[in-house]
DNA sequence: GTAGAATTGTGAATAACATCACTAACATCA
DNA sequence: TGATGTTAGTGATGTTATTCACAATTCTAC
């Protein structure tokens, strides 16, 4: 069945949410309670969830735990990753010690660098190899997601080096649209200020013009 | 009128788009030339801008130079921003000196923390504040746009002090959904770790099994 | 064991979004 | 100058995503 792509987004959400509620030690939850905590509708979690299986008993909920096996299963999340960063320079370092990657799953293994200075030296631990050292290196370390943490004139080149050096996805921070045959996934942190500047403007016009037509 | 979200979203990778042709020195480009770039359809491209203006020329395309500008007013970066960052860590500390927010009209003139070691210091060329300071330093320092870039567990309770200082809006790092009144927009890197990893193990099921049903 | 309350799962209805297909406008060149 | 080619703008149409509304199931209390 072809599930719909904001489904796939929320099932990480769901994920994180009945985390902290087995970390709570809560046992049982009910769409309402997770529709609260994420700020949308029950029938939407019940409609997600409803794509993959049965999970839930009626008149009581989730099974907290079980949910959470099932999701981690369905976004592949139970087993651990192994992940190489492409750039060590400032964000690239950031995201190596991220603890919200290692928490869920998702071990960076190597940084990769072309600056002479960078290379051989350590980063939070993890050892910075020459960029011509790729595909070797996902090789030998079994590195399925690659992160390209580069300028954005770099990043293509980047993006089809990793995919030649056989990973299976990519997460690009650079500000550009790649064009690869992996499935990549952008986090475009310019694009949000320039979102939530939009947003900003836009509401304080409308506080102003109460008797908006716009 | 309503504009959709998506539709906002796309705004700024005009933006960008049409800031790579200027930089080429291209003077015209058609909704083509912008969807190929972008991977998406002429289509999309026209009935986005149209939602703000007639901008183009029937036959020749868009004025580069002056298109950019009619998406500056309109996503409001024709003006400087300047914003503080929450969270002096790795994550803080590599988006201050992100090249892609000074490029683009977004600057940080503060950071905040709660941690001795770090208030007074600098950081990038920016001061470390105590974060009991945030309402008093956000006012001298004209400062619209607030960064979480802390833990978790301490996300809302920043928000909340960010909305309480007056800021505008919120750029969130955190894992959480947070609740405001202000405009959030969220950039959850764990997130989209988990949809790429979902997405290779759809993919290489996919590959595996041609005849495929699920 | 039965009534009543809670909650899921899901087809149907609605809403949001993307694409198509056509008209109007402009440019170029013979 | 008229014929031809290009491209924006946009109502109509198609697609995707969300929400509703209700039957089916399970728990709780007495």
């Amino acid at each position: 069945m072809k599930i719909p792509r904001p489904t796939v987004k929320r099932l990480g959400l769901y994920y994180r949410c009945l985390s902290n509620y087995r970390e709570d030690g809560v046992d049982f939850v009910s769409s309402q309670d997770i529709a609260e905590k994420l700020n949308i509708k029950p029938s939407q979690v019940r409609k997600d969830l409803s794509y993959f299986g049965e999970f839930g008993k009626r008149g009581l909920g989730y099974d907290v735990k079980k949910l959470l096996n099932e999701i981690a299963h369905i976004i592949g999340v139970n087993k651990e990753w192994n992940v190489a960063i492409v750039g060590a320079g400032n964000l690239g370092s950031a995201l190596t010690s991220y603890p919200g990657l290692s928490k869920h799953k998702f071990r960076v293994v190597a940084l990769f660098d072309n600056n002479q200075q960078k290379i051989g030296k350590k980063v939070s631990g993890i050892t910075v190899y020459d960029i011509s050292d790729l595909e070797r290196t996902v090789n030998e370390l079994k590195i399925e997601i690659g992160v390209i943490a580069v300028p954005e004139f770099a990043a293509q080149h980047v993006a089809e080096l990793l995919e030649k050096s056989g990973i299976k996805g990519i997460v690009n921070f650079a500000p550009v649209r790649l064009r690869t045959n992996v499935p990549v996934e952008d986090v475009d942190i310019t694009l949000s200020f320039e979102t939530i500047a939009y947003n900003v403007v836009k509401k304080s016009s409308l506080d102003l013009l109460d008797t908006s037509n716009d």
